[in-house]
DNA sequence: TTTGAATTGTGAAAATAATCACAATGTGAA
DNA sequence: TTCACATTGTGATTATTTTCACAATTCAAA
Protein backbone atom coordinates (compact mmCIF):
# COMPACT_ATOMS: atom_id res chain seq x y z
CA UNK A 1 0.00 0.00 0.00
CA UNK A 2 1.27 3.47 -0.94
CA UNK A 3 1.97 5.84 1.59
CA UNK A 4 0.56 9.12 1.47
CA UNK A 5 1.64 12.56 3.07
CA UNK A 6 0.07 13.36 6.35
CA UNK A 7 -0.27 16.48 4.19
CA UNK A 8 -1.71 14.99 2.00
CA UNK A 9 -4.24 13.31 4.34
CA UNK A 10 -4.81 16.32 6.29
CA UNK A 11 -6.55 17.94 3.03
CA UNK A 12 -8.47 15.10 2.07
CA UNK A 13 -10.29 15.41 5.35
CA UNK A 14 -11.10 19.17 4.50
CA UNK A 15 -12.49 18.12 1.05
CA UNK A 16 -14.35 15.66 2.68
CA UNK A 17 -15.62 17.96 5.24
CA UNK A 18 -16.58 20.42 2.53
CA UNK A 19 -18.23 17.84 0.28
CA UNK A 20 -19.87 17.00 2.72
CA UNK A 21 -21.51 20.10 3.39
CA UNK A 22 -21.87 20.55 -0.65
CA UNK A 23 -24.02 17.54 -0.51
CA UNK A 24 -26.27 19.23 2.30
CA UNK A 25 -27.13 22.05 0.35
CA UNK A 26 -28.06 19.31 -2.95
CA UNK A 27 -24.98 20.33 -5.45
CA UNK A 28 -24.25 17.37 -7.24
CA UNK A 29 -20.88 18.17 -9.26
CA UNK A 30 -18.23 20.20 -8.23
CA UNK A 31 -15.30 21.88 -10.14
CA UNK A 32 -11.31 21.06 -8.78
CA UNK A 33 -11.16 25.42 -8.35
CA UNK A 34 -14.44 25.23 -6.49
CA UNK A 35 -12.81 22.47 -3.74
CA UNK A 36 -9.78 24.98 -3.78
CA UNK A 37 -12.01 27.65 -3.57
CA UNK A 38 -14.15 26.21 -0.41
CA UNK A 39 -10.95 24.32 1.03
CA UNK A 40 -8.45 27.09 1.24
CA UNK A 41 -5.71 25.26 -1.12
CA UNK A 42 -4.75 25.71 -5.09
CA UNK A 43 -6.91 23.77 -7.64
CA UNK A 44 -3.80 21.88 -9.07
CA UNK A 45 -3.16 20.40 -5.34
CA UNK A 46 -6.61 19.39 -5.25
CA UNK A 47 -6.28 17.88 -8.87
CA UNK A 48 -3.01 15.94 -7.28
CA UNK A 49 -4.56 14.84 -4.29
CA UNK A 50 -7.61 13.31 -6.00
CA UNK A 51 -5.09 11.27 -8.02
CA UNK A 52 -4.42 9.67 -4.81
CA UNK A 53 -7.86 8.37 -3.94
CA UNK A 54 -8.61 6.94 -7.56
CA UNK A 55 -12.03 8.49 -8.38
CA UNK A 56 -11.97 10.44 -11.73
CA UNK A 57 -13.83 13.44 -12.98
CA UNK A 58 -15.01 14.81 -16.40
CA UNK A 59 -13.91 17.67 -17.91
CA UNK A 60 -16.86 18.51 -18.67
CA UNK A 61 -18.65 18.39 -14.81
CA UNK A 62 -15.98 17.94 -12.69
CA UNK A 63 -16.75 15.77 -10.18
CA UNK A 64 -19.49 14.27 -8.55
CA UNK A 65 -19.88 14.93 -5.06
CA UNK A 66 -21.55 12.48 -3.68
CA UNK A 67 -18.88 9.80 -5.08
CA UNK A 68 -16.08 11.60 -4.38
CA UNK A 69 -16.86 11.98 -0.72
CA UNK A 70 -17.68 8.26 -0.98
CA UNK A 71 -14.32 7.61 -2.47
CA UNK A 72 -12.53 9.60 0.04
CA UNK A 73 -14.30 8.10 2.85
CA UNK A 74 -13.61 4.59 1.47
CA UNK A 75 -9.33 5.99 0.92
CA UNK A 76 -9.63 7.20 4.09
CA UNK A 77 -10.94 3.72 5.69
CA UNK A 78 -13.21 5.62 8.12
CA UNK A 79 -14.75 3.10 9.34
CA UNK A 80 -18.80 3.07 9.44
CA UNK A 81 -18.77 3.67 13.37
CA UNK A 82 -15.87 4.83 15.44
CA UNK A 83 -16.02 4.69 19.56
CA UNK A 84 -14.00 7.46 21.20
CA UNK A 85 -13.58 8.26 25.35
CA UNK A 86 -13.02 11.44 26.85
CA UNK A 87 -11.15 11.77 29.74
CA UNK A 88 -11.07 15.19 32.21
CA UNK A 89 -14.99 16.52 32.04
CA UNK A 90 -13.82 20.39 32.63
CA UNK A 91 -14.32 23.35 31.14
CA UNK A 92 -12.78 22.30 27.40
CA UNK A 93 -13.77 18.76 27.84
CA UNK A 94 -17.47 19.75 28.17
CA UNK A 95 -17.46 21.66 25.34
CA UNK A 96 -15.82 19.10 23.34
CA UNK A 97 -18.35 16.91 24.14
CA UNK A 98 -21.20 19.04 23.20
CA UNK A 99 -19.25 19.62 19.92
CA UNK A 100 -18.24 16.26 19.11
CA UNK A 101 -21.51 14.73 19.02
CA UNK A 102 -23.15 17.20 16.70
CA UNK A 103 -20.23 16.89 13.76
CA UNK A 104 -19.92 13.40 12.44
CA UNK A 105 -21.79 10.86 12.95
CA UNK A 106 -19.59 7.90 12.31
CA UNK A 107 -16.98 8.95 15.06
CA UNK A 108 -19.12 8.74 18.79
CA UNK A 109 -17.77 9.78 22.09
CA UNK A 110 -19.28 7.18 24.10
CA UNK A 111 -18.19 7.74 27.69
CA UNK A 112 -16.12 9.89 29.90
CA UNK A 113 -13.83 9.79 32.65
CA UNK A 114 -13.29 12.09 35.46
CA UNK A 115 -11.93 11.70 39.14
CA UNK A 116 -14.13 14.32 40.41
CA UNK A 117 -16.47 12.75 42.59
CA UNK A 118 -18.67 15.84 42.04
CA UNK A 119 -18.51 15.11 38.45
CA UNK A 120 -18.60 10.95 38.22
CA UNK A 121 -22.02 9.41 37.80
CA UNK A 122 -23.76 12.51 36.01
CA UNK A 123 -24.41 13.14 32.52
CA UNK A 124 -22.85 16.08 30.72
CA UNK A 125 -24.27 16.89 27.12
CA UNK A 126 -25.58 13.17 26.57
CA UNK A 127 -22.80 11.34 27.63
CA UNK A 128 -21.99 9.45 31.00
CA UNK A 129 -19.30 10.54 33.06
CA UNK A 130 -17.08 7.18 35.11
CA UNK A 131 -14.95 7.33 37.36
CA UNK A 132 -11.19 7.49 36.00
CA UNK A 133 -10.59 4.21 38.12
CA UNK A 134 -12.64 2.24 35.89
CA UNK A 135 -10.89 3.37 32.66
CA UNK A 136 -9.08 0.78 31.91
CA UNK A 137 -11.47 -1.96 32.55
CA UNK A 138 -13.72 0.13 30.57
CA UNK A 139 -11.22 0.38 27.12
CA UNK A 140 -10.33 -3.53 26.99
CA UNK A 141 -13.67 -4.76 27.59
CA UNK A 142 -14.85 -2.58 24.23
CA UNK A 143 -12.39 -2.48 22.65
CA UNK A 144 -11.58 1.15 22.68
CA UNK A 145 -8.83 2.78 20.13
CA UNK A 146 -8.69 6.36 20.74
CA UNK A 147 -9.00 8.88 23.40
CA UNK A 148 -9.23 12.26 23.97
CA UNK A 149 -7.39 13.78 26.89
CA UNK A 150 -8.38 17.03 28.22
CA UNK A 151 -7.19 16.84 31.63
CA UNK A 152 -4.81 19.17 33.42
CA UNK A 153 -1.31 18.77 32.20
CA UNK A 154 0.13 17.84 35.46
CA UNK A 155 -1.86 14.40 35.14
CA UNK A 156 -1.50 13.61 31.34
CA UNK A 157 1.38 11.67 31.28
CA UNK A 158 0.08 9.46 33.82
CA UNK A 159 -3.30 8.76 32.22
CA UNK A 160 -1.74 8.56 28.37
CA UNK A 161 0.29 5.63 30.22
CA UNK A 162 -2.06 3.88 31.37
CA UNK A 163 -5.16 3.98 28.45
CA UNK A 164 -1.88 2.91 26.26
CA UNK A 165 -1.15 0.18 27.80
CA UNK A 166 -4.94 -0.80 28.17
CA UNK A 167 -4.99 -1.14 24.55
CA UNK A 168 -5.38 2.56 23.44
CA UNK A 169 -3.25 3.92 20.62
CA UNK A 170 -4.48 7.20 18.96
CA UNK A 171 -4.71 10.26 21.40
CA UNK A 172 -5.40 14.22 20.79
CA UNK A 173 -4.13 15.56 23.59
CA UNK A 174 -5.32 19.32 24.74
CA UNK A 175 -2.61 19.45 26.97
CA UNK A 176 0.42 21.39 26.63
CA UNK A 177 2.29 18.77 27.66
CA UNK A 178 4.12 16.12 25.31
CA UNK A 179 3.75 12.89 26.12
CA UNK A 180 6.11 10.31 25.73
CA UNK A 181 4.69 7.34 24.35
CA UNK A 182 5.88 4.32 22.65
CA UNK A 183 6.17 4.81 18.78
CA UNK A 184 3.33 2.73 17.58
CA UNK A 185 0.49 5.48 19.17
CA UNK A 186 -0.57 8.19 17.42
CA UNK A 187 -0.75 11.72 19.09
CA UNK A 188 -2.42 14.98 17.50
CA UNK A 189 -1.25 17.25 19.79
CA UNK A 190 -3.80 20.20 19.67
CA UNK A 191 -2.38 22.69 21.92
CA UNK A 192 -4.60 26.42 21.03
CA UNK A 193 -1.51 28.34 22.14
CA UNK A 194 0.78 26.81 19.33
CA UNK A 195 -1.68 27.97 17.09
CA UNK A 196 -2.21 31.28 18.47
CA UNK A 197 1.47 31.85 18.78
CA UNK A 198 2.17 30.93 15.08
CA UNK A 199 -0.52 33.29 14.14
CA UNK A 200 1.40 35.85 16.31
CA UNK A 201 4.76 34.88 14.49
CA UNK A 202 3.23 35.23 10.85
CA UNK A 203 1.13 38.17 11.81
CA UNK A 204 3.95 40.20 12.92
CA UNK A 205 6.90 39.49 11.21
CA UNK A 206 5.27 37.99 7.59
CA UNK B 1 15.27 37.58 4.78
CA UNK B 2 15.17 33.75 4.36
CA UNK B 3 11.95 32.32 4.48
CA UNK B 4 11.06 29.52 7.02
CA UNK B 5 8.97 26.46 6.33
CA UNK B 6 5.71 26.30 7.91
CA UNK B 7 6.87 23.33 9.56
CA UNK B 8 9.72 24.39 11.37
CA UNK B 9 8.09 26.94 12.15
CA UNK B 10 5.85 24.88 14.55
CA UNK B 11 8.75 23.01 15.62
CA UNK B 12 10.41 26.32 16.89
CA UNK B 13 8.01 27.37 18.95
CA UNK B 14 7.40 23.25 20.42
CA UNK B 15 11.47 23.75 21.59
CA UNK B 16 10.29 27.53 22.51
CA UNK B 17 7.92 25.57 24.75
CA UNK B 18 10.04 22.95 26.35
CA UNK B 19 12.91 25.43 26.41
CA UNK B 20 10.79 27.92 28.99
CA UNK B 21 10.04 24.69 30.70
CA UNK B 22 13.42 23.39 31.21
CA UNK B 23 14.31 27.01 32.27
CA UNK B 24 11.58 26.86 34.79
CA UNK B 25 13.38 23.82 36.23
CA UNK B 26 16.65 25.65 36.69
CA UNK B 27 17.98 23.32 33.43
CA UNK B 28 21.02 24.99 32.33
CA UNK B 29 22.24 22.64 29.43
CA UNK B 30 20.10 20.72 26.67
CA UNK B 31 21.63 18.42 23.85
CA UNK B 32 19.90 18.08 20.64
CA UNK B 33 18.49 14.45 21.34
CA UNK B 34 16.99 15.85 24.72
CA UNK B 35 15.40 18.61 22.91
CA UNK B 36 14.21 16.07 20.40
CA UNK B 37 13.21 13.93 22.91
CA UNK B 38 11.23 16.44 24.68
CA UNK B 39 9.58 17.78 21.42
CA UNK B 40 8.65 14.36 19.53
CA UNK B 41 10.75 15.46 16.74
CA UNK B 42 14.36 13.85 15.61
CA UNK B 43 17.49 14.92 16.59
CA UNK B 44 19.00 15.90 13.60
CA UNK B 45 15.88 18.06 12.60
CA UNK B 46 15.99 20.05 15.80
CA UNK B 47 20.02 20.96 15.14
CA UNK B 48 18.69 21.42 11.19
CA UNK B 49 16.49 23.82 12.93
CA UNK B 50 18.50 25.54 15.28
CA UNK B 51 20.45 26.20 12.38
CA UNK B 52 17.73 28.94 11.20
CA UNK B 53 18.15 30.89 14.52
CA UNK B 54 21.50 31.08 14.22
CA UNK B 55 22.72 29.72 17.62
CA UNK B 56 25.66 27.96 17.94
CA UNK B 57 25.87 25.09 21.17
CA UNK B 58 29.06 23.74 21.78
CA UNK B 59 29.70 20.28 21.16
CA UNK B 60 30.77 19.52 24.67
CA UNK B 61 27.84 21.25 26.43
CA UNK B 62 25.03 21.29 23.96
CA UNK B 63 23.08 24.59 24.02
CA UNK B 64 22.40 27.30 26.81
CA UNK B 65 18.74 27.09 27.75
CA UNK B 66 18.43 30.58 28.63
CA UNK B 67 20.14 31.62 25.34
CA UNK B 68 18.74 29.24 23.21
CA UNK B 69 15.45 30.65 24.45
CA UNK B 70 15.83 34.32 23.78
CA UNK B 71 17.50 33.83 20.52
CA UNK B 72 14.50 31.62 19.16
CA UNK B 73 12.34 34.11 20.94
CA UNK B 74 13.87 37.06 18.95
CA UNK B 75 13.90 34.78 15.47
CA UNK B 76 10.28 34.00 15.84
CA UNK B 77 9.82 37.83 16.61
CA UNK B 78 7.57 37.55 19.59
CA UNK B 79 7.03 41.06 20.14
CA UNK B 80 7.25 41.62 24.28
CA UNK B 81 3.60 41.77 24.32
CA UNK B 82 0.55 40.92 22.21
CA UNK B 83 -2.71 41.93 22.42
CA UNK B 84 -5.62 39.37 21.34
CA UNK B 85 -9.48 39.26 21.25
CA UNK B 86 -11.69 36.61 21.56
CA UNK B 87 -15.40 36.35 20.02
CA UNK B 88 -17.97 34.17 21.33
CA UNK B 89 -17.39 33.53 24.89
CA UNK B 90 -19.53 30.23 24.79
CA UNK B 91 -18.52 26.48 26.50
CA UNK B 92 -15.46 26.73 23.98
CA UNK B 93 -14.29 30.52 24.36
CA UNK B 94 -15.02 30.41 28.41
CA UNK B 95 -12.48 27.41 28.46
CA UNK B 96 -10.30 29.33 26.21
CA UNK B 97 -10.27 32.31 28.63
CA UNK B 98 -9.22 30.06 31.31
CA UNK B 99 -6.58 28.39 29.59
CA UNK B 100 -5.05 31.32 27.73
CA UNK B 101 -4.05 33.98 29.96
CA UNK B 102 -2.34 31.22 32.73
CA UNK B 103 0.03 29.78 29.61
CA UNK B 104 1.91 32.88 28.16
CA UNK B 105 2.03 36.10 29.88
CA UNK B 106 3.84 37.78 26.69
CA UNK B 107 0.41 36.92 24.64
CA UNK B 108 -2.83 38.25 26.39
CA UNK B 109 -6.84 37.84 25.49
CA UNK B 110 -7.44 41.68 26.83
CA UNK B 111 -11.06 41.92 25.80
CA UNK B 112 -14.38 39.35 25.09
CA UNK B 113 -16.56 40.00 22.89
CA UNK B 114 -20.52 38.11 22.62
CA UNK B 115 -24.12 38.91 21.45
CA UNK B 116 -25.94 37.55 24.45
CA UNK B 117 -27.55 40.06 26.62
CA UNK B 118 -26.81 37.75 29.51
CA UNK B 119 -23.10 37.65 29.01
CA UNK B 120 -22.26 41.53 28.17
CA UNK B 121 -20.92 43.21 30.33
CA UNK B 122 -19.73 40.05 32.16
CA UNK B 123 -16.43 39.30 33.74
CA UNK B 124 -15.29 35.75 33.08
CA UNK B 125 -12.01 34.14 34.36
CA UNK B 126 -11.19 37.69 34.28
CA UNK B 127 -11.95 38.99 31.07
CA UNK B 128 -14.58 41.60 30.42
CA UNK B 129 -17.08 40.67 27.89
CA UNK B 130 -18.60 43.81 25.57
CA UNK B 131 -21.06 43.59 23.00
CA UNK B 132 -20.40 42.14 19.38
CA UNK B 133 -21.79 45.50 17.95
CA UNK B 134 -18.82 47.09 19.58
CA UNK B 135 -16.35 44.89 18.18
CA UNK B 136 -14.92 47.16 15.17
CA UNK B 137 -14.50 50.45 17.34
CA UNK B 138 -12.66 48.15 19.73
CA UNK B 139 -10.18 46.77 17.15
CA UNK B 140 -9.83 50.14 15.86
CA UNK B 141 -9.03 52.08 18.76
CA UNK B 142 -6.84 49.50 20.40
CA UNK B 143 -4.91 48.80 17.20
CA UNK B 144 -5.41 44.96 17.61
CA UNK B 145 -4.42 42.63 14.84
CA UNK B 146 -5.28 39.06 16.16
CA UNK B 147 -8.71 37.51 16.89
CA UNK B 148 -9.92 33.93 18.19
CA UNK B 149 -13.68 33.06 17.06
CA UNK B 150 -15.29 30.90 19.26
CA UNK B 151 -18.95 31.55 18.01
CA UNK B 152 -21.64 28.93 16.44
CA UNK B 153 -20.15 28.44 12.59
CA UNK B 154 -22.89 30.21 11.34
CA UNK B 155 -21.83 33.59 12.25
CA UNK B 156 -18.02 32.82 11.80
CA UNK B 157 -17.84 34.17 8.41
CA UNK B 158 -20.01 37.82 8.85
CA UNK B 159 -18.09 38.10 11.96
CA UNK B 160 -14.72 37.46 10.58
CA UNK B 161 -15.37 40.01 7.60
CA UNK B 162 -16.25 42.73 9.87
CA UNK B 163 -13.12 42.20 11.89
CA UNK B 164 -10.76 41.93 9.16
CA UNK B 165 -12.36 44.86 7.82
CA UNK B 166 -11.74 46.97 10.83
CA UNK B 167 -7.73 45.82 11.07
CA UNK B 168 -7.32 42.44 11.97
CA UNK B 169 -5.09 40.10 10.01
CA UNK B 170 -4.65 37.10 12.02
CA UNK B 171 -7.18 34.44 13.41
CA UNK B 172 -7.68 31.44 14.81
CA UNK B 173 -10.56 29.89 14.08
CA UNK B 174 -12.26 27.48 16.23
CA UNK B 175 -15.00 26.97 14.11
CA UNK B 176 -15.33 24.19 11.47
CA UNK B 177 -15.93 26.80 8.74
CA UNK B 178 -13.42 27.39 6.30
CA UNK B 179 -12.86 31.54 6.20
CA UNK B 180 -13.21 33.13 2.47
CA UNK B 181 -10.72 35.84 3.39
CA UNK B 182 -8.31 38.44 1.74
CA UNK B 183 -4.48 36.39 1.55
CA UNK B 184 -2.55 38.54 3.66
CA UNK B 185 -4.70 37.07 6.64
CA UNK B 186 -3.41 34.70 8.34
CA UNK B 187 -6.23 31.77 9.43
CA UNK B 188 -5.25 29.39 12.18
CA UNK B 189 -8.16 26.70 11.78
CA UNK B 190 -8.20 24.38 14.82
CA UNK B 191 -11.07 22.41 14.17
CA UNK B 192 -11.16 19.51 16.46
CA UNK B 193 -12.75 17.06 13.91
CA UNK B 194 -10.08 16.97 11.66
CA UNK B 195 -7.74 16.14 14.60
CA UNK B 196 -10.06 13.48 15.76
CA UNK B 197 -10.56 12.80 12.31
CA UNK B 198 -6.72 12.20 11.65
CA UNK B 199 -6.11 9.93 14.12
CA UNK B 200 -8.86 7.68 13.30
CA UNK B 201 -7.21 7.25 10.16
CA UNK B 202 -4.01 6.42 11.49
CA UNK B 203 -4.62 4.39 14.02
CA UNK B 204 -7.34 2.57 11.88
CA UNK B 205 -5.23 2.67 8.71
CA UNK B 206 -1.51 3.08 9.70
C1' DT C 1 49.86 15.69 27.08
C1' DT C 2 47.28 12.27 24.71
C1' DT C 3 43.24 9.53 24.15
C1' DG C 4 38.40 8.54 23.99
C1' DA C 5 33.70 9.62 24.15
C1' DA C 6 30.02 12.52 23.10
C1' DT C 7 28.05 16.03 20.51
C1' DT C 8 27.65 19.76 17.22
C1' DG C 9 27.22 21.80 12.50
C1' DT C 10 26.76 21.02 7.86
C1' DG C 11 27.66 19.49 2.83
C1' DA C 12 25.65 16.18 0.10
C1' DA C 13 22.17 12.89 -0.99
C1' DA C 14 17.69 11.26 -0.83
C1' DA C 15 12.99 11.74 -0.33
C1' DT C 16 8.99 14.24 -0.62
C1' DA C 17 5.90 17.85 -2.14
C1' DA C 18 4.24 21.42 -5.01
C1' DT C 19 3.84 23.58 -9.38
C1' DC C 20 3.71 23.96 -14.25
C1' DA C 21 2.10 23.16 -18.67
C1' DC C 22 -0.44 20.87 -21.87
C1' DA C 23 -2.64 16.89 -24.34
C1' DA C 24 -6.95 14.68 -23.86
C1' DT C 25 -11.73 15.02 -23.07
C1' DG C 26 -16.44 16.22 -23.15
C1' DT C 27 -20.02 20.01 -24.07
C1' DG C 28 -22.83 23.11 -26.25
C1' DA C 29 -23.43 26.56 -29.71
C1' DA C 30 -23.25 27.70 -34.55
C1' DT D 1 -20.96 18.41 -37.93
C1' DT D 2 -17.35 21.50 -36.45
C1' DC D 3 -15.39 24.73 -33.47
C1' DA D 4 -14.38 27.13 -29.24
C1' DC D 5 -14.21 26.58 -24.55
C1' DA D 6 -13.50 24.91 -19.95
C1' DT D 7 -11.73 21.41 -17.28
C1' DT D 8 -9.41 17.14 -16.05
C1' DG D 9 -5.28 14.09 -15.38
C1' DT D 10 -0.58 13.73 -15.42
C1' DG D 11 4.49 13.71 -17.04
C1' DA D 12 8.05 16.67 -16.18
C1' DT D 13 10.10 20.07 -13.51
C1' DT D 14 11.14 22.69 -9.70
C1' DA D 15 11.32 23.47 -4.95
C1' DT D 16 11.47 22.09 -0.39
C1' DT D 17 12.31 19.11 3.46
C1' DT D 18 14.43 15.49 5.67
C1' DT D 19 17.99 12.32 6.41
C1' DC D 20 22.64 10.72 6.31
C1' DA D 21 27.26 10.70 7.55
C1' DC D 22 31.24 12.58 9.24
C1' DA D 23 34.84 16.24 10.20
C1' DA D 24 35.38 19.46 13.83
C1' DT D 25 35.05 20.53 18.60
C1' DT D 26 35.26 20.14 23.51
C1' DC D 27 36.29 18.13 27.76
C1' DA D 28 37.58 14.77 31.21
C1' DA D 29 40.41 11.14 32.51
C1' DA D 30 44.64 8.63 32.14
N1 LIG E 1 -5.95 23.11 23.69
C1 LIG E 1 -6.69 24.10 24.14
O1 LIG E 1 -7.15 24.92 23.39
C2 LIG E 1 -6.97 24.17 25.54
C3 LIG E 1 -7.85 25.10 26.01
C4 LIG E 1 -8.12 25.08 27.33
C5 LIG E 1 -7.50 24.16 28.12
N2 LIG E 1 -6.60 23.30 27.62
C6 LIG E 1 -5.94 22.28 28.43
O2 LIG E 1 -6.86 21.24 28.56
C7 LIG E 1 -6.82 20.71 29.85
C8 LIG E 1 -8.15 20.89 30.53
O3 LIG E 1 -8.48 22.24 30.60
P1 LIG E 1 -9.79 22.69 31.35
O4 LIG E 1 -9.88 24.17 31.23
O5 LIG E 1 -10.93 21.90 30.91
O6 LIG E 1 -9.42 22.33 32.85
P2 LIG E 1 -10.40 21.94 34.03
O7 LIG E 1 -9.63 22.04 35.30
O8 LIG E 1 -11.66 22.69 33.91
O9 LIG E 1 -10.75 20.40 33.76
C9 LIG E 1 -9.91 19.33 34.07
C10 LIG E 1 -10.78 18.13 34.43
O10 LIG E 1 -9.95 17.00 34.59
C11 LIG E 1 -10.35 16.32 35.76
N3 LIG E 1 -9.21 15.57 36.28
C12 LIG E 1 -8.18 16.01 37.01
N4 LIG E 1 -7.33 15.01 37.29
C13 LIG E 1 -7.84 13.91 36.71
C14 LIG E 1 -7.43 12.56 36.66
N5 LIG E 1 -6.28 12.16 37.20
N6 LIG E 1 -8.20 11.70 35.98
C15 LIG E 1 -9.36 12.10 35.41
N7 LIG E 1 -9.79 13.36 35.43
C16 LIG E 1 -9.04 14.26 36.08
C17 LIG E 1 -10.81 17.39 36.71
O11 LIG E 1 -11.68 16.88 37.67
C18 LIG E 1 -11.52 18.33 35.73
O12 LIG E 1 -12.85 17.96 35.56
C19 LIG E 1 -5.68 21.42 30.54
O13 LIG E 1 -4.51 20.66 30.37
C20 LIG E 1 -5.56 22.70 29.79
O14 LIG E 1 -4.24 23.18 29.81
C21 LIG E 1 -6.36 23.28 26.36
N1 LIG F 1 -12.44 23.31 17.70
C1 LIG F 1 -13.02 22.68 18.69
O1 LIG F 1 -12.43 21.84 19.30
C2 LIG F 1 -14.37 23.02 19.04
C3 LIG F 1 -14.94 22.45 20.15
C4 LIG F 1 -16.17 22.86 20.48
C5 LIG F 1 -16.81 23.78 19.68
N2 LIG F 1 -16.24 24.25 18.57
C6 LIG F 1 -16.84 25.29 17.73
O2 LIG F 1 -16.64 26.52 18.39
C7 LIG F 1 -17.78 27.31 18.27
C8 LIG F 1 -18.33 27.62 19.64
O3 LIG F 1 -18.66 26.43 20.32
P1 LIG F 1 -19.35 26.47 21.74
O4 LIG F 1 -19.52 25.07 22.16
O5 LIG F 1 -18.58 27.38 22.63
O6 LIG F 1 -20.77 27.12 21.37
P2 LIG F 1 -21.71 28.00 22.27
O7 LIG F 1 -23.02 28.05 21.64
O8 LIG F 1 -21.59 27.56 23.69
O9 LIG F 1 -21.05 29.44 22.23
C9 LIG F 1 -21.20 30.33 21.17
C10 LIG F 1 -21.18 31.74 21.74
O10 LIG F 1 -21.18 32.68 20.67
C11 LIG F 1 -22.12 33.68 20.95
N3 LIG F 1 -22.58 34.27 19.71
C12 LIG F 1 -23.51 33.79 18.85
N4 LIG F 1 -23.65 34.61 17.80
C13 LIG F 1 -22.79 35.63 17.99
C14 LIG F 1 -22.47 36.79 17.26
N5 LIG F 1 -23.03 37.07 16.11
N6 LIG F 1 -21.55 37.62 17.77
C15 LIG F 1 -20.95 37.35 18.94
N7 LIG F 1 -21.21 36.27 19.68
C16 LIG F 1 -22.12 35.42 19.20
C17 LIG F 1 -23.21 33.01 21.71
O11 LIG F 1 -23.93 33.95 22.50
C18 LIG F 1 -22.41 32.04 22.59
O12 LIG F 1 -22.00 32.66 23.79
C19 LIG F 1 -18.72 26.54 17.39
O13 LIG F 1 -18.52 26.97 16.06
C20 LIG F 1 -18.30 25.13 17.53
O14 LIG F 1 -18.57 24.39 16.39
C21 LIG F 1 -15.03 23.91 18.27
Amino acid sequence: MKSIAENTINRLIVYKKELGRLLKDSVSNVYSHKLAQLSGFPSHLVRRDLMNVGYYGSPAHGYKVNELEKCISDFLCTPDYVRVILIGVGNLGRAILDYCNQQNPKISIIAAFDSDKNKVNKIYHGIYTFHIGSVQNYIKENDIKVAIITVPGSEAQKIASEIVESGVNGIVNFTPVRLQLPDDVYIENLDMMLGLEKVVYFVDGG
